[in-house]
DNA sequence: AGGATTTTTCAAAACGTTTTAAATTTGTAT
DNA sequence: ATACAAATTTAAAACGTTTTGAAAAATCCT
């Protein structure tokens, strides 16, 4: 493999003058930036990253360390996620390294790749209020981006959706719809996006003087919002439409409602927020659904940027980015039945 | 960060006694060798793996290129894959490197990484016949190791089942029932292995002097099993027993056999080949399925191993592994029927 | 032409480690 | 003590780059 000497020592330059003109520096006479260029490419020359990471300090790797769930099951856009995030990475020239966490412990495999030292940074995602593995990160002052936020105020590079307008928007629409009864069915409480759409709703029913009695913290798929979609529906004075934490929790709840004899959207409506669009559900179910839209995968590539910026050293207030949700009205949503569900 | 410099600074001893105190060299004085590493522990040091890489010409970085399907659907097995091998990888304080295929030539990703000049190496998995990504890497002489193999007398490192026996023990167990009509419904002759399995197949039918008539190639699935069993099962003289893939093409064939009103064992048996064993199929319907048995993630770790070892110089003879796939019998398999399946 | 700039190139240091070859210390046998 | 071998330690080179500070070359201005 050609190195920096071996083109010097073929033109009679001195190395430096060869990094520069590869570099693209200023200072180097036209000419002779050709002619290197030239040399360099005759002798196939490829950069040693492994040399050029020794004087910059950068390993050029940065870390994903991947939960996986107890049943081994792929998650629905991981390949997406990683498409994405390597294809950013790539462009900034940095590779990324998998990690699997198995364990107990969520600090364990950080703090593993960190002792290892071979890691310029992190990318998390899916925090939990007060993330140990953000507290970590930061005492350890290791830098690292989040996709989402564990707190109110955070001193750290992020990259979210406002979650309280994911929920007030919601509102809102079915607001104007003429509804009055509106359900949220949200997620756990330990992720900290759920304490945001639940204060998002809470202000916004308020707004619109609605009563919040219809709430319900659940798990993330269909069978957990068919179980709570039942329990609601079953209340004296039962919801005219539900705000449902994910797409699959919004199928079940719509199951649930068809096996009440109900329709959607002429007797329930139903909102979702939908932050993965697989491609097979898109085709069958998802043109029925009424969601607020910020596909993962979209997340992914200004998310390697950021953290890439971050490493740079750009300021962190600069790399606190918090992005609006599209709205998108398909037909699960309409006008609030007139009499109420069981006249 | 600690470095070895400020070890020996702290001890008024040389780097390079350092250096071999810490890595274990046998010269070093027992009583020096305790002063240093308790300095060591005591600064924290850490070594700086890019320094290491850099002296040594390793980048301690292997690529996993990973196939993703038009439908970005996750591999049942992926997560599992990734496990064992991050965990083989890091004994040997390697780290997986991953990056993704998506476009229509499967050398392209390979190239872009060797260009980098980043990798020590790469794992390869799912090998076709003649597969264009080996040719590659043989004729760029960059070191790999294939799960599988993708011609007849590789001359590269390998790890794989043998193929022959699987199929040949799968009929011998059914030969020794008392079958007589033996069908295979084989992988894509694209896979090197498929062309394996039907040579066992062919040998061991002839052995035992019976006709290979009852011969399907088809994909993966459990349709696919379903539509090629159909198929079998309304020939003149129809199977009694049926050798499928994988274990999903089993469960089609079995639902197939259902709908012809048959059942298994007691009218036509099914023996399958599984390699990927994922937990949830386990605990429902595997307990019921005769299979030839390798599980995927059982190869990680020694493919792991191996690769380090073939970067190590280790001669490609001693890399060549094949195994024998354990036969486990369980209850889709019995004694041929009586009189044939439709008298 | 000669001094003052400006442009371009260079030698050397630095990054943190491993390894080679040589030097020093220690031990042993005369 | 002396010579010789063995054990231990060292200085220096090497890996391939970037970067600093200085030198050389080219250009400009009178």
């Amino acid at each position: 493999m050609a190195t920096l000497k071996d083109i010097s020592a073929e033109l009679g330059l001195s190395v430096a003058t060869v990094s520069r003109a590869l570099n693209g520096f200023p200072e180097v006479n036209k000419k002779t930036r050709d002619k290197v260029q030239q040399a360099a490419d005759r002798l196939g020359y490829r950069p040693n990253r492994v040399a050029q990471r020794l004087v910059t300090g950068r390993s050029g790797m940065v870390g994903l360390i991947i939960k996986i769930k107890p049943d081994m099951s792929a998650d629905q856009t991981f390949f997406e996620v990683i498409t994405a995030l390597t294809a950013g990475l790539a462009a900034r020239d940095t590779e990324l390294v998998l990690a699997v966490d198995q364990g107990t412990d969520p600090v364990a495999p950080y703090r593993r790749m960190i002792e290892k030292n071979i890691l310029d940074g992190f990318i998390l995602n899916e925090p939990e209020v007060n993330d140990a593995r953000v507290a970590f990160l930061l005492e350890q002052k290791v830098p690292f981006i989040l996709h989402g936020t564990d707190r109110d105020d955070p001193p750290y590079p992020f990259y979210r959706i406002d979650n309280q307008k994911v929920a007030s928007d919601s509102i809102d629409l079915l607001a104007r719809l003429g509804h009055k009864r509106i359900a949220l069915i949200n997620a756990r409480l330990r992720h900290h996006f759920a304490h945001e759409r639940l204060e998002g709703f809470l202000k916004a029913m308020d707004r619109h003087n609605l009563s919040s009695d219809l709430v319900k913290t659940e798990n993330w798929l269909a069978d957990d919002g068919y179980m709570s979609a039942l329990e609601l529906l079953a209340h004296a004075s039962p919801p005219t439409a539900f705000v449902c934490a994910s797409t699959p929790i919004a199928y079940g709840v719509m199951r649930a409602i068809r096996d009440k004899g109900l329709r959607v959207p002429e007797d329930v409506s139903v909102v979702a927020h939908d932050d993965a669009m697989p491609v097979p559900r898109a085709v069958t179910l998802d043109h029925a659904l009424t969601v607020t839209r910020s596909p993962l995968r979209d997340a992914c590539e200004p998310l390697a940027h950021m953290l890439m910026d971050h490493l740079n050293g750009k300021s962190v207030a600069d790399l606190q980015v918090t992005l609006t949700a599209d709205m998108i009205v398909r037909g699960s949503t309409g006008p609030a039945p007139k009499g109420g569900v069981l006249t």
